[in-house]
RNA sequence: GUCCCCAUCGUCUAGUCAGGUCCAGGACACCGGCCUUUCACGCCGGCAACACCGGUUCAAAUCCGGUUGGGGACGCCA
């Protein structure tokens, strides 16, 4: 059996968005089911449009996606010595012809024919130029372009296509496109061909929207006598408005830094892109690494295009609410040594990293994020809405500050007189913290969670959190006595 | 205007190829209840879809045709 090869072949005129993530995490995971090799390819022919920092970005992205290649990354413009002599090829041997019509013919062409309401492609005026016209042509300088020769003839071409069956074009729905620009380059049609021929690429996994690239690409291969590898199209992601998702009309959301940037955990991202458009046919939808190469399979791509649930402005789902609650199941569930060094990096970003975490208070460290991460929904809520259990420096918010504190002025002596009863506690456990934080209730005659909540807002600034006798365990007899006993400053405002 | 692809809950989807076990299953979201010191934690429950029309058949989400709707492509971009 031959090797599976398969290639992510991004152009660096951007950074790499979650469509392109997504493709590239489909030919990953072919790759690695088949014991296969995954290319990288950039594919830069557009010198204009593509930079450094786009390359850069693509393989940052991938990189923390955990997405690895095998080869590459190549970078075709290294390759246009064997593009120029494919397209010499052609044009030996009879599929291809020079073609001397200039972008202002065309474009007026192109005009009328999309007034009149006609089909808009090229009409073939240099497809039977003689020898002697083309050199007359050439002698007078006149710059021209290379067309493909479409055959014309009766009938389709056809390719098997792993996820949308057979797919047919027309011969004559196919207009003899451009493969080498006037300057000599040739253009992307070409060049991923006879790229793909050169790197052996077995299966071609990318988007419905190239799907009339394959057709005309099948030409080219049958022309340039090549095996056709196998295509599989996957489905679109669309925006709610079922507008394909882009840099362009839609930012940072759509672009993978910006999850990297919000915290989010990059196999969670993996695993919500994978179920756009694929399914196991089961029920099941977290999957490991191994679970997911196990389960992949190009047969269960879906044909249908499907909709990235994301509506701007929403505070809560600043991202669709299933990649959010995938991100959480995993916050959730993932060991917690593999959470501490994620952890860990939020920490030092924010100065808050202390090496004993790793060290005499490593027990703590574990304790506490076990604690804290069942409520939280990325990474970067350790050092917000976790900041307390860090850093003395951590802000009260509004709501409980109105809610637990204000609404109770006696709370400005009342939860001073805990935090000493709580301080002079021979031992500081659960027990221990919830008797006498009931007893004080009691005597007072007032409600438990009184207390409970004032101290849950001047400790940990937060409405909400774990329970709160757990919380000052955690937090240490010495920071709770502290903290209650310093509360002045919330009445002044 | 031409060509290609697609059509199940709000969203992601199972079921379609091998018609009956589907008055359609799961997940997320939403709503309600429980737990409780709090909560965007957890548990339990609920709402919610086969685009439309015709045909084939004893029987259609499933097969066929049409309609409508959506998407993609139609560059000397990739």
């Amino acid at each position: 059996m031959t090797e599976v090869r398969v290639r992510f072949p991004p152009s660096p005129t951007g950074y790499l968005h979650i469509g392109g993530a997504r493709t590239a995490l489909l030919n990953w995971l072919w790759a690695r089911k088949n014991n296969g090799k995954l290319i990288l390819r950039i594919e830069d022919t557009d010198a204009d449009r593509s930079t450094q920092e786009s390359i850069a970005g693509i393989i940052d992205g991938l990189t923390w996606l955990g997405l690895d290649w095998d080869e590459g990354p190549y970078f075709q413009t290294e390759f246009s010595k064997d593009h120029q002599q494919a397209a010499q090829k052609l044009l030996d041997s009879g599929h291809a012809y020079k073609c001397f019509c200039t972008r202002e013919e065309l474009e007026k062409k192109r005009e009328a024919a999309l007034a009149a309401k006609k089909d808009v492609r090229y009409d073939g005026t240099c497809r039977h130029l003689t020898p002697e016209q083309i050199r007359e042509k050439e002698e007078m300088g006149l710059p021209s372009v290379i067309r493909f020769k479409v055959p014309q003839k009766e009938g389709v071409v056809a390719y098997e296509d792993k996820v949308l069956g057979t797919i047919e074009r027309a011969y004559s729905d196919i207009e003899d496109f451009v493969i080498v620009r006037s300057n000599g380059k040739p253009l992307y049609l070409l060049c991923n061909v006879v790229d793909d021929i050169r790197d052996r690429i077995t299966h071609i996994i990318r988007g419905q929207d190239h799907m009339t690239n394959t057709s005309r690409q099948v030409l080219l291969y049958q022309a340039l006598g090549a095996p056709i590898p196998v295509f599989a199209h996957m489905p679109l992601t669309l925006d709610l408005q079922k507008k394909k998702i882009s840099k362009r009309s839609h930012g940072e959301i759509v672009s993978v830094q910006f999850y990297r940037e919000k915290g989010f955990l990059p196999w969670a991202l993996c695993n919500f892109l994978v179920l756009l458009g694929w399914n196991p046919g089961t029920d099941q939808e977290i999957f490991s690494r191994e679970e997911l190469i196990e389960a992949f399979t190009l047969e269960r791509i879906s044909k249908v295009n499907s909709v990235f649930n994301y509506q701007k402005g929403n505070a809560k789902f600043f991202t669709d609410p299933k990649l959010i609650a995938i991100n959480e199941h995993y916050l959730r569930s993932m060991e917690i040594t593999e959470l501490a060094q994620l952890v860990k990096k939020e920490l030092e970003a924010e100065g808050l990293w202390d090496e004993a975490y790793e060290g005499e208070k490593q027990d703590w460290f574990l304790a506490t994020i076990d604690l804290i991460r069942d409520r939280f929904h990325t990474l970067k809520d350790f050092t917000t809405a976790g900041r307390a259990y860090f850093s003395d420096d951590y802000e009260i918010m509004a709501k409980p500050l109105k809610k637990n504190i204000l609404k109770h002025p006696e709370l400005k002596t009342w939860l001073p007189q805990l935090g000493q009863r709580l301080g002079e506690l021979e031992s500081f456990t659960e027990e221990e913290v919830e008797r006498v934080s009931r007893e004080m209730a009691a005597e007072l005659g007032i409600k438990p969670g009184i207390l409970i909540n004032g101290m849950r807002t001047v400790l940990t600034g937060q409405l909400a959190g774990p329970s709160m006798f757990a919380v000052l365990v955690a937090l240490g007899r010495e920071t709770v006595v502290r903290r209650l006993r310093n509360i002045d400053h919330l009445y002044e405002a």
